[in-house]
DNA sequence: TTGACCCATGTCGATATAGGAATATATAGT
DNA sequence: ACTATATATTCCTATATCGACATGGGTCAA
């Protein structure tokens, strides 16, 4: 078996780094397809598919406007995310104190891998 | 190019269920592998290399005690998945009150790809 | 030392990607 | 009808999985 499909879930979906450049682009507003090429510097073929499997999953939504296609975040779609990590925020926010968490992290940026 | 190595980041290693599975599982507490194998039913040379990918990217640690490995979740190691989504929870919280996204949440269940 | 136990690692197969290039589809304008 | 524009889709290849199975390597006990 095979790693599951990128469009199988929300946490796949987001997986790709570019994919979730795309959101964060369009988390200014609705644009159409054409904006995202040229504010993320991707190939336009390369963008429309990552929109596709944003689509599939729900985390976008798009409408036709003449010959262009207008794309916007369906934000309650991250709400199985947002979900998941809930169990963990306070673990996370506890420790925000805690200085040799901050050391470990800054330590695990510096030596990747 | 293939899709990116599940230990090239937090949101790779996590887009696996079975690898949050393991995550929720030590989320009670440090554990030994053995453990998690009765505790999720999956093989044992699965759990070792699904807890070998969390390792790599830092999302748990583990100390070893006779012949046992103790296995515990890294909290902080999730602060990227955090910090990400931070700025869509607004969207997320605000729309709360609004039936329209409850229900085209339902729907979405109801009705998977 | 022998064996039981706990865990890690290697191999193999099927599968699904991401990216580039080319092409298809649809709409608008003349 | 024809052209230009905006977007989607298809074909291709290299690559990296996940799972099953087998095996390697420490560690404890007798």
């Amino acid at each position: 078996m095979a790693r599951s499909s990128t469009t199988s879930d929300v946490f796949n979906a987001i997986a790709e780094a570019q994919r979730r450049d795309v959101l964060d682009h369009l988390a200014t507003g609705e644009q159409p397809v054409g904006a995202i090429v040229s504010g993320l510097s991707m190939s336009q073929p390369q963008v429309s598919k990552h929109l596709r499997v944003l689509r599939e999953v729900g985390l976008v939504r798009c409408r036709a406007e003449g010959r262009r296609r207008l794309y916007h975040i369906e934000p309650a779609s991250l709400r199985p995310l947002q979900e998941w990590l809930a169990p963990y925020e306070r673990a996370l926010n506890d420790r925000l104190d805690r200085l040799d968490d901050y050391l470990n992290e800054l330590q695990r940026q510096g030596e990747p891998q």
